[in-house]
DNA sequence: TAGGATCAGTTGTAT
DNA sequence: ACAACTGATCCTAGT
């Protein structure tokens, strides 16, 4: 039986919650401000909410915000500057890539030096890590093996060293030396070592958020699929029924057509992603996988395929065969290199550091999942024997249940564990069962399973559990769940402050939102057919969003026309998705060097809808004037649809937009965005979120209830899967060099987001 | 909530 | 070329 996780002490529990999960390596801009906040004390009144007439406080803003570019100049000098940076760009590029290959040779010596920043430049080194690893097994990863501990047998029907295994033995210690060496290696390299690391973590959440997408995309089209067969399954027996009553016979539609059970979008994205090459570490490696950290957690085994973590989305066991033995000859394959520890099988006993696996093969699959045959030491189990032999050592994933997940389960990596000894015994249901004895190797991080099933306990269930708790709500009651305050930084904690808070937009007083709402579609209660819905056909004949989970935007998209007041269908259709409110319990809390941010208590699938951000709607020269506002959210949608000025162009259903596009030129619509959001004064929950260069949320441009790209809502969705806990942080989006300030002179804001991937500059 | 069908890549073996 | 192997996932039926 797999052993529960109580095993762990209270005191580390204990010390967790003592230690708030640590706050990423962001340098506050506004140093100055912190201490002028400090100074300021402000009771919190009853709904929390501050008075509108109370002066923003400096202390509000975390960094400066997304601020309405500084538009006549620009006009002017985006034409020009954008040329030349273009070219500068492209020879920066062309140097870079000259210098990459003339270097490589060199840097891969050193196995380090990458640098993280240019598209191009990454590419080239995913490129030659993966020639790397073709060659490789084993190397490039610190195993730090004790000797002594490495004899085969110990339980029951142990086996007997060979001469020619002792023989392997003194071979593994050379391999285990030649690792040392090289770690000595890259310590030597110190910093430049760190880098690469980073690069391949980020590539590996790219991976997953490829994966992600895929994923959505095979649900959409099994939901599209489902919904099909749910229609005629109901027009068939409609037709049955008519047919009965005229005494005709009807044969049932082939089984294929009526069946609802969806095939499965994780496998077909998988599929998907071997097809397009796109699975990172395709080679099996012995070892860690640069880029994934010990207590990494994944949402699905599948998750774990596209990273080349383990190979297999179903088998406990991955290890490498015998076609591996043509390439590397330094091992006697198979040797596993992976496993993971689910509890399914009942002869298994986990106590963490230290694990008794029960081997594969005479598992019921099916039913009460108990043995029913004896196991034979073949495949994995072999591979595992192997390993014991040859001291390859394995990683280690535990998977555990858990709500904050889409799955319900959740997989972390525990770290590399070697296997001790192995035997075979009688199980629990009186077949054989194979035995081996994982040891954590150590040198390790402090083993994470248990600290992140409890950080996830961790949330705080009722407001009298919350630390630090300066304000119940500031949305005082608007939102229909409350979003509370936090300040475990400010002596005394102050509460967030100078800014009255509005769950939707408002209007300034000199402009006018267009009414004349669109057409809406003609369906009713849900919209279901995207062959039939109008509002489909607008997002390029498919709904923009899936309806598990509530609703997830498949991918990011130019815009999304949503349903709007004129559609015939209900609150409760899925292309309404940004309509509903807000959907996850978040929390506003005091960072030491960031000032305010923002994160939620539950998991946050990639795709969900977070946020919209609010405030007053107003024209973008208006707030020319306002110089110190850092609350202003430029409506970029236009700009994101064209993929201009710095935006990223998206996939956009051409044929509609293109007549939107035209409308918006005929007024005369310039590359900057004419209206913004100004949520310095008022504003909803988004107004706290930072700007992070890697963040875990995108902005994404929604019209419902009109149809001008120029007013389009702002809503902010998950680019990944967000644990409970973990900071929200979006892009804020600037294109360098394009604020300029009152002077007309380019105004530079240094980035400190700490991402891998910073640009260092927010603008 | 439990049971069971399904899913698809890898591996080893048979042809 | 083919069958065996594997346990996660999701639907369905039952309580």
């Amino acid at each position: 039986m797999t052993s529960s996780y109580t095993s762990i002490p209270i005191k580390s529990i204990l010390h967790l919650s003592e230690n708030p999960r640590p706050i990423s390596m962001v340098e506050q801009v506004n140093n100055a401000e912190k201490s002028s906040n400090c100074k300021i004390k402000i009771k919190c009144s009853g709904n929390g909410v501050p008075k509108p007439n109370e002066k923003s406080s400096a202390a509000d803003s975390p960094i400066q915000r997304r601020t309405s570019a500084r538009i006549k100049a620009v006009k002017e000098k985006t034409a020009a500057s954008e040329l030349q940076l273009r070219r500068k760009a492209a020879a920066a590029a062309a140097a870079a890539a000259e210098e990459e290959s003339l270097a490589v040779g060199e840097k891969e010596k050193r196995g380090s030096g990458v640098s993280p920043a240019k598209v191009g430049k990454k590419r080239c080194y995913k490129k030659r890590k993966r020639d790397e690893e073709s060659v490789v097994v084993g190397e490039g990863d610190v195993v730090v093996l004790e000797r002594g501990n490495e004899s085969v047998g110990g339980g029951g029907e142990a086996e007997v060293i060979s001469e020619q295994q002792k023989k392997k033995l003194a071979k593994c210690e050379a391999r285990r030396l030649k690792l040392l060496e090289d770690n000595d290696e890259k310590m030597d390299v110190g910093n430049a070592a760190a880098k690469p690391e980073k690069t391949d973590s980020l590539q590996v959440k790219e991976t997953i958020r490829l994966f992600n997408k895929h994923y959505l995309h095979f649900v959409q089209e099994e939901e599209k699929r489902c919904g099909k067969a749910q229609a005629d399954r109901k027009a068939a027996r409609a037709a049955r029924k008519q047919s009965k009553k005229k005494g005709k016979i009807v044969k049932d539609a082939p089984l294929e057509e009526t069946k609802n059970s969806a095939k499965r979008p994780d496998l077909k994205a998988i599929s998907k992603m071997m097809e397009n090459n796109e699975i990172l570490n395709p080679e099996k490696r012995v070892g860690s996988i640069s880029g994934i950290e010990v207590g990494h957690q994944f949402y699905s085994r599948a998750e774990m395929c596209v990273v080349g973590f383990h190979s297999h989305w179903l088998n406990g066991i991955d290890y490498m065969g015998q076609s591996y033995a043509k390439v590397h000859n330094n091992y006697e394959f198979p040797i596993a290199v992976a496993i993971v520890i689910s509890g399914m099988y009942e002869d298994d006993l986990d106590n963490a550091e230290d694990v008794v696996y029960t081997g594969q093969g005479g598992h019921n699959l099916t039913g009460d999942k108990r043995q029913i045959r004896d196991q034979k030491l073949e495949r994995g189990n072999l591979a595992l024997k192997n390993c014991v032999e040859q001291c390859v050592p394995i990683r280690v994933v535990r998977g555990h249940e858990s709500r904050s997940s889409y799955t319900g389960k959740i997989y972390t990596y525990d770290g590399l564990y070697k296997v001790v000894n192995y035997w075979a015994e009688k199980g629990i249901s009186g077949f054989t069962v194979y035995k081996f004895r994982l040891r954590r190797l150590e040198g390790q991080p402090v083993l994470t399973t248990n600290q992140v099933y409890f950080t996830c306990g961790r949330v705080p269930q009722s407001s009298a559990e919350i630390r630090g708790l300066v304000c119940d709500d500031i949305t005082g009651g608007q939102e229909d769940t409350p979003i509370p305050a936090t300040n475990l930084v400010d002596d005394p904690p102050v509460p967030p402050t100078g800014f009255t808070y509005c769950k939707s937009i408002k209007v300034a007083k000199n402009v006018k939102l267009p009414m004349d709402a669109p057409t809406g579609c003609k369906c009713k209660d849900k919209c279901v057919d995207p062959t039939t819905c109008e509002c489909a056909l607008r997002n390029g004949s498919d709904f923009p969003y899936v309806s598990k989970d509530g609703g997830r935007l498949v991918e990011a998209k130019g815009v999304v026309f949503e349903c709007g007041p004129n559609c015939g269908c209900g609150p409760g259709c899925v292309n309404r998705t940004s309509q509903k409110g807000l959907r996850y319990r978040l929390e506003v809390f005091r960072t030491a060097k960031k000032g305010w941010a923002v994160r939620s208590w539950d998991f946050i699938p990639s795709g969900a809808p977070v946020c919209e951000y609010t405030g007053i709607l107003s024209r973008a020269e208006d707030m020319e004037r306002l110089s110190e506002n850092n609350y202003i959210f430029d409506i970029d949608c236009l700009q994101t649809i064209k993929g201009i000025g710095g935006r990223e162009r998206r996939s956009t259903n051409a044929a509609f937009i293109a007549n939107l596009l035209d409308k918006s030129d005929e007024q005369g619509s310039e590359s900057v965005p004419e209206y913004c959001i100004d949520a310095g004064s008022t504003g909803n929950i988004a107004r706290f979120i930072n700007h992070c260069c890697e963040p875990n949320l995108f902005v994404q441009c929604v019209l419902s209830t009109h149809h001008d790209l120029k007013f389009a809502r702002v809503m902010l969705f998950a680019a990944d899967n967000i644990p409970p806990l973990q900071e929200l942080t979006y892009d804020y989006g600037y294109a360098l060099d394009s604020v300029l300030d009152s002077d007309g002179k380019v105004k530079q804001m240094p980035c400190y987001c700490g991402a891998a991937g910073c640009r260092k500059r927010l603008f």
